[in-house]
DNA sequence: AATTATGATTTCCT
DNA sequence: AGGAAATCATAATT
């Protein structure tokens, strides 16, 4: 009995230390309660500043884990069976679309006038524009011309560099998501149709933007276009020099009246007007001189005068060509009569 | 306003 | 290709 009272004060004595604790009633006061709170808020702001730099961590390792769990193989792939399934369905909905007839013809056009494709001329239409700028030579007489291409070329360089910077941000776009994808695709599984469907989507979204440069680039080029090509087309009559220099020309070689490439070459330059213009011009007067030629006598024998005055000055023998009055044997006038 | 002159364009031919 | 012829469109003239 003895025994057992001490084994028991004994045992009491082992918890006594706590039951000593909680039974002093001046406990309360030996540890201030107000000390308490504040440690336990910091706590938990430390804990809560924590878990944002944590909860990465512990993600990454959940992820880790679940990614080595072994029953992951046989989960992805049924995953990947039921993802195939699905697919299939999405499949069927999408369908080859054809392009777009709109972008189709704005390419077209862009095309047609120059703007898309190889540079059609650029260097010498850059190169004409740059001369009409340095000191606007009277090489070339059509200033209009030269104008209106040096814009076309202005507006084509804005429409290459616009349309590089799409293109370059597209597939910057697409690189992301590409990426994002084959990163994602550790976790779930991703098919290549997936991926090519996102891209589709993506060139889609791009190219309904590029539309719009297009648009905007054939309304401009369309302005350009009825501006200068129709202010061309409004005739505006040579030069009386320039028309001196051609009716010599002409009937001082009334006999074949047709000016070789490179004669045509040196009217024009004389005369400050294109080689095609002076093609016109010869094309028009050998068939108005011929409607009736007695209509152009009085105009033939002046420039023969001058040129027979001409040649006189500059040398004694006058019997050259420069002798139209008298009708030549071949008598091109005569031709399709 | 009507007419003519003239540069450009179109069509056809070779 | 390059020219003839017809035609168009506009400038110039009357």
């Amino acid at each position: 009995m003895e025994d057992q009272v001490h084994l028991m004060s004994a045992h009491i004595g082992l918890t006594g230390l706590s039951q000593e604790d909680a039974g002093d009633p001046d406990d309360i006061r030996k540890h201030p309660n107000f000390g308490q709170p504040q440690q336990h808020f910091g706590d938990i702001l430390q804990q809560i500043m924590a878990i944002t730099e944590e909860r990465l961590d512990e993600a990454q390792a959940r992820k880790h884990a679940l990614n080595y769990h072994r029953m992951k193989p046989a989960l992805f792939s049924v995953l990947c069976e039921m993802k195939e399934k699905t697919a299939l369905s999405i499949r069927g909905i999408q369908e080859e679309e054809p392009p777009d007839p709109q972008i189709m013809r704005l390419d077209n056009m862009l095309l047609a006038e120059g703007v898309a494709g190889p540079e059609r001329g650029g260097a010498s239409a850059a190169a004409a524009a740059v001369a009409a700028a340095a000191g606007g030579s009277p090489d070339d007489g059509n200033f209009e011309d030269a104008d209106y291409r040096e814009k076309l070329a202005q507006i084509r360089q804005i429409y290459h560099t616009e349309l590089e910077k799409y293109e370059q941000a597209c597939s910057e776009f697409t690189n992301h998501v590409t990426n994002l994808l084959r990163e994602q695709s550790r976790t779930r599984p991703t098919s290549p149709k997936e991926n090519e469907r996102l891209v589709e989507i993506i060139h889609r979204k791009f190219s309904a933007i590029q539309l719009q440069l297009k648009q905007s680039t054939c309304e401009a080029v369309m302005i350009l276009r009825s501006r200068f090509l129709d202010a061309r087309r409004k005739r505006r009559n040579f030069s009386k020099q320039a028309i001196e220099i051609l009716n010599e020309y002409f009937y001082s070689h009334l006999a074949n009246p047709y000016p070789s490439e490179k004669a045509k070459e040196e009217l024009a330059k004389k005369c400050s007007i294109t080689v095609s213009q002076v093609a016109n011009w010869f094309g028009n007067k050998r068939i108005r001189y011929k409607k009736n030629i007695l209509k152009f006598q009085e105009e033939a024998n002046l420039y023969v005068m001058k040129t027979a005055v001409d040649a006189a000055s500059v040398s004694s023998q006058t019997s050259q060509a420069t002798s139209p009055a008298t009708p030549n044997s071949g008598c091109w006038w005569l031709a399709g009569q």
